[in-house]
RNA sequence: GGGCGUUUAGCUCAGUUGGCUAGAGCACCAGCUCGACAAGCUGGGGGUCAGUAGUUCAAGUCUACUAACGCCCA
C-alpha cells in the first residue's frame, strides 16, 4: 500500500470550515494505514513489563480472496487486538496464509490445463511445484493486501506461510516425534478416496449429502442347487464385481441352512461363501448382504473377521480395473448402469426400490467419495484427543459461546484415526525414507534418515523418500507455536505463547481448533490459546450460506471501495472499511448466524458520517475559541456537562464489560448509542446555545462558560474517539489528529490530566471509567427534562403548531424538590423545547384552553389558541383507561395473598408504590376531565 | 436416527439470575432545509413473544411435548 503523501497533511486551522459535510473514507483510510505501518504501531516485540495479548490469525488459503466471512472474522480480531493494545497490553496479531495443498494445486493444474492443455503428469513433479510457487509469488499475497484494506492491525513483519522453511521444519519435527512415540503408523486400509483428485482424504474432508438413490435387489444363485438363489439388496451395484462373500445374521432363520454354502457370484463367475456376522442388520433389505471388503467400511470389518479376500475393482481415477472383467475400463457411474443391465439380462434382477441414503462428496471437488483400499499414513488420535479433552475440562481452553464445548467434545470422543497422507505433490513431503528392503526411516531431513539407515545396514544404501505429502491441516495444527518460532526456543515463544484468543467459524472446530489443541498439548504440554470465540456464519437474505457457487457472496472489497461486485453483479457506493466493520460488528450477535445484503451496510456508512459531522462540530467550535491550558474545575461544570460525563462513564463501563465478555456486538451498539443519542442528539444540541449568541435572547454567552464548555466538548469527544477506535479505526484516527490541532491539551481534572493527548488514536489509552463521574441523580433529573422537552415537541406537532410558535409552558410538579430541579435547569427546556415562557411550580392549575400530558413527577400544560377541546378530552379519556388498567393489574397482584407472602418484599413494595402513583395520576386525570367539562 | 441452534413489530435482531406498560435499527406515516450532519432533525403508528400443557405469587424468560426452518454428526 503506497503512502499518499499529497493527502498526508491534515487540514490546518485556516480551513476547518472547509471540512466536507460528507465523510469521504477512501483517502482517509489509505493515508492512515500507511501512517500506522510507517510508525510501526502494529509491530510487537516482547516487553517484560507489559502483559502480552496474542492472536494468531486463522490463516486464509493463499489461493483465496477476501469474502464476507473473512471480513467478519478479521474485524472481530482487529477489534480485540486494538482494544487490548489501547489497554496497555503488548498486543500481537500474527498474520499469514495456509498453503491449502489440494486447493492450490488444483487451481494451478486447472490453469495449466486451460492454457497449455497439459496434465501434471506431463509436467512432472518438479515442474508443477515450480509453477505453483511462481503462481503463489504472483497472486498469493492478494488476500493479505485485502486484509490491510479492512484495517487489520497485524504485525506484518511476522507474516508466516505454512510452507515457510521454519514452519516446514516444525512439521517434519512433529511428524518424527509422533512417529517415534508410536502415534503415527502406516497401513493398508479403506480410506475416503476422491477419484477426481486421486488422493485420500480425512474423514472430515467428506461431506455427506442425502441423496435419492435406489435399492437394487439381485439374485445370487446357490452353487450346486439349481434354481435356488439368495436375494441381496445394494445401493452400489457396481461393487458386486468385488464381492467375496454374502453375510447373514447368525440368528436369521431364513438363511440358517445356507451358512457355509457357496454362492455363484454372477457376471464374475466367482464362488463366494455365505458367512454369518453379527454386524448384519436383519431388517435391512433382505437380511442378506453382499460383502465387498475392498469397497465398504462395514464389509471391510466383516472381511477381517472372516479372512475374506479383498478384491479391488477400481483404479485410482474411478475407472473399473481388470478385476471387473468385461466392465473394466468403464467409469464407476457407467459401470453401475451396465451391471444392472447385465443382471437384468441374466434374469437376476429381482426388483428396484427407491431409496434415500447419504452419499459422501469431496469437500473440494464435490466428486463422489469412494471407500478405497490403499496404503496410507495415519495419526493415532485417541491419546491426543484425551489431552485435548483434558485441556478443556480443566478450563484452560474455554469456548464462547459455551455450547461449542460439547460440540468439540463430541468430536474428540468419537474421533477416528486421521489419514494424513495425500497423493498430491504440493505440500510438506512426508519425512519418511525407505531402504532397499522396505525398512522405514523417519528423519527431520534426509541426512538424519541416512544416519539411521547406515546404522541398520552398516553402510550407505540408496534411500527413497515417500512420495506423498501431508494433509494441509497437519501444518495448520502447529500454527500457534510454529509461527512463534518453534522448535527454536525463541523469546517470542516464551513471551507470547500460549496465545490469548482464537477467533474463528464453527466450520473448522474439528479441522483446526481441536487439532491445534492436540498438537500444542502434545508438543509443548500447554494449550495453544485460552479462549476460542466462535462467530456466526454469514448468510444471504434468504438465509443461505454465502458461497462462490451460489454467486450470493457480497465482496467486502467492492463494498469498501465502491464499484461493481463481480460475485453478485451489484454496484455499490464506496462505504469505507469503518462502515463495513461497524456494520459487521453491530450485526453479529454472539455466535448467531447473520443475514446480510448490501443495504444492511448503510447503517455503518450513516454512522461514520454521523461521527464525522459530530467531529466537525466539535473541531469547528474548538477552532473558534481557545480553551484553558488547565483542566476545568469540576465544581464549575454545568448540569449538562455532568450529565454527559455520567453518560460517557456508563458507556465506557458497559462497552468495556461487553468486550471482556466477548460481546462485540453489544460493545459496538453501546458506543453507537452514546455517540448518536446522548452526545449528538442531546449534548451537542444543548451546547450550541452556550456557544453561540443566538441563544438566550441574543446576548453573547459568557466567555468563561464557553471556554469551559469547549473544554468538556474536547474531553468527551476525545474519550469517544478512543472508545470507537477499535471498531472504526480510520475515522477516529483522522478526527484524533484534527482534534489535536485545535485542542492539543484536553481532558478532565482527576482523570490523568497531563496535558498532551497521545500522538495517535491507535496507541491512545482505552478510556477508564471514573465512578465519581457517574451521577445517577443527575441522569434522573435530566431524564425528566428530556420527557418535558419531548412532550412540548409532541404537543406542538399534534396540535399543528408552526415551528415558529413558541408556546407558553406550565410545569406542575409533584413536589417542591422536583420543581426546584426543573427551575435550576429551565434554560435547557426553553432552548430545546423552543418555549416562550416557562412557569414552574408545585400546584399550578391547568389553564383554560390548554392541552396536557401527565408524567410520574409532573404534569405539563400548554395553552393552545384554538385548543380542540374534544380532542383533548379524548386524549384524557384514553389516558384514564390506561391508568385504570394499570391500577387493576396491580390491585390484582396485591389482592393475591400468596403474592404478598411469597414475592420478595422489594417487589411487593414496588407494586404498592406503583399503585399509589397510578392512583395519583388517575386523580389528576379525573380532575382535568372534570375541569374540561365545566369550561 | 442422535445432537445443537432459531422462531419476539413489515424486515433484521436485542431482551442477563423469572419481577413496572416487551426494546433497537431499517422500513412506514406526519412535520421540519433549525449555522455539525437530508447519509440529517423532530414526532408518531405498529407485537396473542411459533403452538400446547405444566412449574410458579409471577413466564418472552424455566420444564415437557408439538410444529417449522437451519447447522453438525452417524
Amino acid at each position: 500500500m503506497e503512502p499518499d503523501n499529497s493527502a498526508m497533511t491534515t487540514p490546518t486551522a485556516a480551513n476547518f470550515a472547509d471540512l466536507p459535510t460528507r465523510y469521504d473514507p477512501l483517502p482517509v483510510e489509505r493515508r492512515w494505514y500507511a501512517h500506522w505501518i510507517e510508525r510501526g504501531y502494529f509491530h510487537s516485540t516482547p516487553e517484560p513489563r507489559k502483559k502480552p495479548y496474542t492472536i494468531v490469525i486463522p490463516p486464509p488459503n493463499v489461493t483465496g480472496a477476501l469474502h464476507m466471512g473473512h471480513a467478519l472474522n478479521n474485524t472481530l480480531q482487529d477489534i480485540l487486538i486494538r482494544w487490548r493494545r489501547m489497554q496497555g497490553f503488548e498486543a500481537l496479531w500474527v498474520p499469514g496464509t495456509d498453503h491449502a495443498g489440494i486447493a492450490t494445486q488444483t487451481a494451478v493444474e486447472k490453469m495449466i490445463h486451460k492454457e497449455e492443455n497439459k496434465t501434471r503428469h506431463q509436467l512432472g513433479r518438479e515442474e508443477l511445484l515450480r509453477r505453483i510457487w511462481a503462481w503463489k509469488e504472483k497472486y498469493g499475497e492478494r488476500i493479505l493486501l485485502q486484509l490491510r484494506k479492512l484495517g487489520s492491525s497485524c504485525d506484518w513483519e511476522r507474516a508466516r506461510f505454512t510452507m515457510d522453511e521454519g514452519l516446514s521444519r516444525a512439521v517434519r519435527l512433529v511428524f518424527v516425534k509422533l512417529f517415534r512415540d508410536g502415534l503415527i503408523y502406516r497401513g493398508r486400509y479403506l480410506v475416503n478416496w476422491c477419484p477426481a483428485l486421486r488422493t485420500a482424504l480425512s474423514d472430515d474432508e467428506v461431506e455427506y449429502e442425502e441423496t435419492k438413490g435406489h435399492l437394487w435387489h439381485f439374485r445370487y444363485p446357490v452353487a450346486g442347487q439349481a434354481g435356488r438363489h439368495v436375494v441381496i439388496a445394494t445401493t452400489r451395484p457396481e461393487t458386486m464385481l468385488g464381492d467375496t462373500a454374502v453375510a447373514v445374521h447368525p440368528e436369521d432363520p431364513r438363511y440358517r441352512d445356507l451358512v457355509g454354502k457357496k454362492l455363484l457370484l454372477p457376471l464374475v463367475d466367482r464362488e463366494i461363501p455365505v458367512v454369518e456376522d453379527w454386524e448384519v442388520d436383519l431388517n435391512f433389505g433382505t437380511g442378506a448382504v453382499k460383502v465387498t471388503p475392498a469397497h465398504d467400511p462395514a464389509d471391510f470389518r466383516i472381511g477381517e473377521r472372516h479372512k475374506l479376500e479383498r478384491v479391488n475393482i477400481l483404479n485410482p481415477d474411478g475407472i473399473i480395473n481388470e478385476n471387473g472383467g468385461r466392465f473394466a475400463g468403464m467409469n464407476r457411474f457407467r459401470a453401475r448402469e451396465a451391471v444392472v443391465q447385465a443382471m437384468a439380462d441374466a434374469g437376476l434382477l429381482e426388483k428396484i426400490e427407491p431409496h434415500v441414503h447419504n452419499v459422501g462428496h469431496c469437500y473440494r471437488t464435490g466428486d463422489v467419495i469412494e471407500p478405497y483400499l490403499s496404503e496410507q499414513w495415519f495419526v493415532k488420535m485417541r491419546p491426543l484427543a484425551e489431552k485435548a479433552i483434558a485441556a478443556t475440562k480443566t478450563c484452560r481452553v474455554r469456548f464462547h459461546p459455551e455450547r461449542y464445548t460439547d460440540y468439540y467434545f463430541q468430536w474428540l470422543e468419537n474421533v477416528r484415526d486421521w489419514c494424513i497422507s495425500r497423493q498430491i505433490w504440493y505440500g510438506h513431503r512426508i519425512p519418511i525414507w525407505y531402504g532397499p528392503d522396505g525398512a522405514t526411516f523417519a528423519g527431520v531431513d534426509e541426512a538424519e534418515a541416512r544416519e539411521q539407515a547406515k546404522r541398520r545396514y552398516g553402510k550407505e544404501e540408496p534411500l527413497a523418500q515417500d512420495e506423498d505429502v501431508l494433509d494441509t491441516w497437519f501444518s495448520s495444527a502447529l500454527w500457534p507455536f510454529s509461527t512463534l518460532g518453534w522448535p527454536e526456543p525463541t523469546q517470542d515463544l516464551a513471551y507470547y505463547f500460549p496465545t490469548s484468543t482464537l477467533v474463528t467459524d464453527r466450520g473448522i472446530i474439528f479441522f483446526w481448533v481441536a487439532r491445534m489443541v492436540m498438537m500444542s498439548e502434545f508438543i509443548l504440554g500447554k494449550e495453544p490459546f485460552s479462549d476460542v470465540y466462535i462467530h456466526g456464519t454469514i448468510l444471504d437474505r434468504e438465509g443461505r450460506k454465502m458461497s462462490k457457487s451460489l454467486g450470493n457472496g457480497i465482496d467486502p472489497v467492492a463494498l469498501i471501495d465502491g464499484g461493481v461486485d463481480e460475485n453478485t453483479g451489484g454496484t455499490y457506493e464506496p462505504h469505507g472499511a469503518d462502515a463495513v466493520r461497524f456494520s459487521l460488528a453491530t450485526l453479529s450477535m454472539e455466535g448467531q448466524d447473520l443475514r446480510l445484503w448490501p443495504e444492511r451496510f448503510d447503517d455503518g456508512r450513516r454512522f461514520a458520517n454521523k461521527a464525522w459531522n459530530a467531529g466537525r462540530f466539535v473541531i469547528q467550535q474548538l477552532a473558534a475559541g481557545a480553551i484553558d491550558d488547565r483542566p476545568p474545575r469540576s465544581e464549575r461544570l454545568q448540569f449538562e456537562d455532568r450529565w454527559i460525563l455520567s453518560r460517557l462513564t456508563a458507556a465506557v463501563q458497559e462497552a468495556t464489560q461487553a468486550l471482556e465478555g466477548f460481546q462485540y456486538c453489544l460493545a459496538a451498539q453501546r458506543v453507537r448509542d452514546f455517540v448518536w443519542s446522548d452526545f449528538c442528539d442531546w449534548y451537542v444540541e444543548l451546547v450550541k446555545f452556550r456557544l453561540s449568541a443566538r441563544a438566550g435572547g441574543g446576548s453573547p454567552p459568557p466567555e468563561e462558560d464557553a471556554r469551559l464548555c469547549r473544554q468538556v466538548l474536547a474531553a468527551v469527544f476525545d474519550a469517544t474517539l478512543r472508545l470507537l477506535h477499535p471498531v472504526c479505526p480510520f475515522i477516529t484516527e483522522e478526527l484524533w489528529h484534527l482534534l489535536a490541532q485545535v485542542a492539543p491539551r484536553r481532558g478532565l481534572e482527576g482523570r490523568g490530566w497531563n496535558g498532551a493527548a497521545a500522538e495517535s488514536a491507535i496507541i491512545a489509552p482505552w478510556p477508564m471509567a471514573d465512578p465519581a463521574l457517574r451521577l445517577v441523580e443527575v441522569e434522573k433529573t435530566f431524564g425528566r427534562i428530556q420527557e418535558a422537552i419531548q412532550a412540548v415537541r409532541r404537543i406542538r406537532q399534534e396540535r399543528n403548531l408552526s415551528s415558529k410558535d413558541t408556546p407558553e409552558v406550565l410545569l406542575d410538579c409533584a413536589s417542591a424538590a422536583v420543581a426546584q430541579s426543573f427551575e435550576a435547569q429551565q434554560a435547557l427546556i426553553r432552548n430545546l423545547g423552543a418555549v416562550a415562557s416557562l412557569n414552574i411550580g408545585a400546584g399550578i392549575a391547568k389553564p383554560e384552553g390548554s392541552v396536557s400530558e401527565i408524567f410520574s413527577d409532573f404534569k405539563i400544560f400548554i395553552p393552545v389558541p384554538k385548543a380542540n377541546l374534544e380532542k383533548e378530552k379524548q386524549a384524557l379519556l384514553k389516558r384514564k383507561a390506561e391508568l385504570e388498567n394499570g391500577v387493576k393489574r396491580e390491585e390484582q397482584k396485591l389482592q393475591n395473598p400468596s403474592f404478598v407472602e411469597k414475592a420478595p418484599p422489594a417487589v411487593v413494595e414496588a407494586a404498592r408504590k406503583r399503585i399509589q402513583e397510578l392512583l395519583h395520576q388517575l386523580e389528576t386525570v379525573n380532575k382535568l376531565i372534570a375541569a374540561g367539562e365545566k369550561s
